[in-house]
DNA sequence: AATGAATGAGGCTTCATTCAT
DNA sequence: GATGAATGAAGCCTCATTCAT
């Protein structure tokens, strides 16, 4: 019975956040309000502080989810080959098409969260650290598999963080942006020169 | 006489400019009220009213002196060294430096403008396109000076929209985060290996 | 169960709509505040707007309220006489009671309706079509019934409508002064001018 | 030299009512502010203080102003005529034609002032009383002449204010709303029913 | 004499949050 | 469990007015 109530209760907490995460994405952080989010879900405002206690809890949980998914989805990939290059390339393809669907949301976090909540930072920041990780496994990978130049290894770790901050960065604006047709799969040039400079 | 005049405004007018511009810096566009920025002076709130019409107009000045400014520095700097090379460098230096001391505006812009102002969106197209244009041109120059690889040519306008974005995401996360030491310095790896992918 | 909360809200509102009524016959549209009107109730300003958008619906309602009571009323004792020259008495006796209880709200708001809520003009215009009409009909009534001159036929519109604009200013103008004693009874000799006049 | 500064001053004090006139009559006696008066003359806002105490002020002279001249284009015109008939009638269509150029501030004045300037209501009494006056001799002449109905003798005061009080609200209706073509011209009847009715 | 500059007071509106049911 | 109702706090903006020059 409890069980029942809990996966219920469960289930409309994924609800509220599968409605947030779709207006944030639309009108951004601030702008939402929990009247929008509540009426897109055909339900009373106070619903929503039945299942979390601000809106700051919300937000919490939308960005945590979307972190979660990039997070899980990058790693699958790149386990999947065994190069350090296909490794890196698989990298920065999934952040790519994650990032495309995700557009909007990774927009506006990126400026409003740092702003106005501080608290968020930290998932930020622990996700980033997470993803730079990776990265940096790769390229000590690399370097030991010779596959990658051997002076890196001392700045493994700013390249690691300079990596994930400017894919991420690169792929939020071209999917902001619709200038460049076929931008996906036209990045393999910046990937390549990226891995002849590192190689 | 008149000049006097025009001259006392523009003083006054700078100064909310100034002011604003710090306090946006430190608690973002949002959360800077036209109360704080008038008591920030010592001022009344309807003063700024006098001298901008809404808070918007206020906002606007503020993001179009930064602007400018960095790009005139980016400018400057560029033209003061001669091969493609360095040029890339000096770009990525300035922006660098600048963005060093702006981290939080620039944060702050980067989400919270695109939601709320769409009209000040058009700044930001008008300020991006003109960095990609000298980017760009310096690759073309690189390229014709054989200091760059050939077959960049074809993608000149991708790899331009490409750094800029790129780097530009880079040193505002690098400036926000004090977690690397002298990065500005260290980012000459990255620099670097840039560099090196497209010879 | 769904009545229930509909009379409820409904039974809010009307006390918005009372309250506002209240004090825009002391103070006037303007200078009544949604802060005053919420006072006046013991209640949060923000709860007037849980109930009405703005201050522009609050006072549409309040108006709309008061044209369909005088309307109505009005209506009701023409009907209850047969002769034209009751009914013609009738009219104005109604108008007059009518307004002598509202003057101030009358007063108000022919004068600041017109200029700030333009939107409001077609309520008014239409209170009056339908109060002219009223009195047309009477005026053609008794021209058929011989009871008054058929030589007024040609000219029924303009007629009705210079009773109805005529009689709502005299009144108004006479229950905010209180020059005169037992004025009310008393303009029966203007009536009686009037009616000799069309006879 | 004190009389060219007078005369100079008084200049100035009459271009300011002569530019308020136009804007209260056009935006209402609220919704036109000292700046859009000031402008209006290519003049700072200030000015108008040096010259006016108040904008209250400024209202008030500007109703005193039109008031004396609707009174002294009425008299002037009444005195013309010898019967009480053709004075009555003079009183009427002065009025009209008076009125039908300042309709808007006419319409304006009548329910902004009651409210929010308590001070103006004795500007407009007294001036209420002189055209009562005005009307009421008429009567009392036409009494005495025998043109009007003797009985009229004991309610020439209720008489004399209604016919005031009417003629004016159904004129400003009348200018107002331009519904009727020719309503100044077709008026006549109105005015034969009146005449009829006290004859 | 004339005014540019500055402002206090106050108005409307929004929204996250609480609470009784 | 779920929510309708209510609100405090805060934000943007307007405007009559003052004051130093």
């Amino acid at each position: 019975m409890s069980s029942v109530n809990t996966s219920k209760e469960e289930l409309l907490r994924e609800e509220i956040i599968r409605a947030s995460q779709k207006l944030f994405k639309q009108y951004g952080l601030q702008k939402t309000t929990m009247e929008d989010i509540a009426k897109s879900m055909g339900r009373g405002k106070s619903t929503l502080y039945y299942y979390y206690k601000s809106k700051d809890e919300v937000i919490d949980a939308v960005i945590l989810k979307e972190i979660n998914e990039l997070f899980e989805k990058t790693k699958a990939e790149v386990e999947k080959v065994t190069t350090a290059e296909d490794k890196l390339k698989a990298y920065f393809l999934v952040s790519l098409k994650t990032v495309k669907t995700k557009a909007n949301l990774y927009k506006v976090v990126k400026g409003e969260i740092e702003d106005k909540l501080p608290h968020v930072r930290k998932l930020i920041k622990k996700f980033n650290t997470r993803e730079i990780q990776i990265v940096k496994e790769i390229l000590l990978l690399g370097i030991e598999n010779k596959e990658f130049n051997q002076s890196l290894k001392e700045d493994a770790d700013l390249l690691a963080y300079s990596a994930v901050s400017a894919i991420r960065s690169l792929t939020v604006d071209l999917a902001i942006e619709d200038k460049f047709p076929n931008w996906d799969e036209r990045l393999n040039v910046v990937i390549n020169i990226l891995l002849k400079g590192i190689k």
